[in-house]
RNA sequence: GAGCCAUUAGCUCAGUCGGUAGAGCACCUGACUUUUAAUCAGGGUGUCGCAGGUUCGAUUCCUGCAUGGCUCACCA
């Protein structure tokens, strides 16, 4: 950051630092072991009444009263009163009290006691300098709410509102909630590239690196999901992988250029067991982050037990657009369904892209409670296994929950013929100019020419479930330091 | 990428139908040995986002730019 003109507030903080420097006291020091949190403190009070305790952290509040001054001490764990006195602490040090400042960093040690309002307190006999703090914290009951400095200095953020802290606690805790019920399902957690010679698993537009001594472009990955297929291939059947996936395409409050995913896939299954693991993941994660079933989502409240609905989306689309794709059977047919209803098309838009145009004009932001919409088209799946009764439909399904995906998964296209066309279509778009289509990816071709079991597989965008589970309604709510152009 | 809105003290916000600005908290000085949004007395600490234009005079009006938010488009 620039160094900017000193204010009058931070004049007065330096001018305390030099003059603690003065009295010998180092106002940046050393580490120091306290013997508690503040909240375990108050916690077993009943042990620790009268007994002496060491706590450190940030002063954030101080009530000077004479001879006596009291302080909030707030650490990673909680606040808690410290409470000054001329008579124990002596001249010299009680004085020094008026060189601290809120937000300024420092180690306590005293008994406890409660004070006449029923106060659990540290009555300080000695206190050590941390940490001078040189800029002023926001004030103290409207916080920080400058939305832009909430992103941009989201340490400050982190300090002043609670709330903040909690989300990204939480959030910490759903992921890991997440690795514990995959692991304890026998998942392997692996690592795959995220600098790639082939952007793939999605359609979207990828980040382009350069490598200095390979003289080559690198792609940033925009899905794992085809080297964690090439796991299945060599035998590692059950693998997944958390990871931050890039796209290079719009910022809103759903999404930030960098996010991150879960994609899981397990040999032998198909996307009827994956429906099964997706809502049993959401449903433990929520029970063991937050203690129940029922989240509730800006205003909506939601029940996570399982099992979920399960509608098709030929089904929604007739349920919600008053369009029945069974009865329509070829592209002309789409084409002129799409018309009456007015959607803008491109004249190249097959069946398949119609009927998920439908559906996601019409259909997605019905979808409240958590229900998995399945058998999407194959024009829009090139990487799921087509449905037997219908090879215009695969077996893939997405799931909503307040009108928004959180979950992504099919029976997996193991046959490389078909890969390879449908490689081949995507090639096809990728050339008329289709920046979004899919690369082709011979090796991955060949490594299913090799032999892929039938699988089932999986990805959920953790920013989005995160979301719903803590009730938050921007991405940026649940993203420590989202993407922002520098000021 | 397009439209709308916002940008004033460290923070949260008022305000000026055009005459260079104000409140609370924070901060500074003083009083106060159980306060907790401590209280009491005194003190305003500012490039009014940036750059132009109109004007005797612009923080205010106009234009452009920057950053952010919302909506739309794209996407997860």
């Amino acid at each position: 950051m620039e160094q900017d003109q000193l204010n009058e507030l931070m004049k007065a903080r330096r001018q305390k630092m030099v003059q603690l420097q003065e009295k010998g006291i180092e106002p940046f020091g050393d580490n120091y072991i306290p013997s508690h949190y503040s909240a375990e403190v108050i916690e077993q009070l009943d042990i620790l009444i009268d007994k002496k305790v060491s706590l450190a952290g940030r002063l954030t509040a101080i009530r000077t009263h004479g001879k006596a001054t009291f302080a909030d001490l707030k650490d990673y764990k909680g606040t808690i009163q410290l409470y000054f006195r001329l008579d124990r602490l002596g001249e010299e040090e009680y004085n020094l009290i008026s060189l601290f400042d809120i937000g300024d960093f420092i180690a306590v040690e005293g008994p406890v006691f409660k004070t006449r309002k029923g106060e659990v307190t540290v009555s300080v006999e000695g206190y050590r300098y941390l940490t001078k703090a040189l800029r002023p914290l926001p004030e103290k009951w409207h916080g920080l709410k400058d939305v832009e400095l909430r992103y941009r200095q989201r340490y400050v953020d982190l300090i002043v509102n609670d709330q903040v802290r909690e989300t990204f606690i939480k959030r910490s805790k759903i992921i890991q909630a997440m690795r514990n019920f995959l692991n304890e399902h026998d998942f392997l957690e692996v690592e795959t590239p995220v600098m790639q010679t082939i952007a793939g698993g999605a359609l979207a537009r990828p980040f382009i690196t350069y490598h200095n001594t390979l003289e080559m472009n690198l792609y940033l990955r925009i899905a794992t999901e085809l080297h964690l297929k090439r796991l299945l291939i060599g035998g590692l059947d059950k693998v997944y992988e958390i990871g931050r996936i890039f796209r290079n395409e719009g910022i809103s409050p759903y999404h930030n250029p960098e996010f991150t995913t879960v994609e899981l896939y397990q040999s032998y299954a198909d996307y009827e067991d994956m429906m099964t693991l997706t809502e049993d993941l959401f449903h433990q994660c929520a029970r063991r982050v937050l203690g129940t079933s029922e989240v509730v989502f800006q205003g909506e409240t939601f029940d996570l037990t399982p099992p979920w609905a399960r509608e098709t989306m030929i089904d929604v689309v007739r349920k919600y657009a008053g369009v029945d794709f069974a009865k329509i059977s070829d592209d002309a047919g789409a084409r002129e369904a799409a018309r009456r209803a007015g959607l803008e098309l491109k004249d190249e838009n097959r069946w398949g892209e119609i009927l998920n145009l439908f559906f996601e004009t019409y259909c997605e932001e019905q979808l409240r409670r958590p229900v998995f919409i399945k058998d999407y088209p194959v024009d829009v799946s090139p990487l799921a296994k087509k449905m037997d009764s219908d090879p215009r439909l695969t077996y893939r399904f997405e799931a909503f929950i307040a009108g928004q995906e959180v979950a992504n998964a099919f029976t997996e296209l193991n046959d490389p013929l078909d890969q390879r066309e449908r490689f081949e279509r995507q090639l096809a778009r990728r050339e008329a100019g289709d920046k979004e289509a899919h690369m082709m990816d011979d090796d991955f071709v060949i490594a299913l020419e090799y032999g892929m079991p039938p699988a089932g597989g999986l990805g959920i965008g953790i920013d989005r479930m995160v979301m719903i589970l803590t009730d938050s309604p921007s991405i940026r709510d649940v993203i420590l330091f989202p993407t922002l152009k520098p000021r």
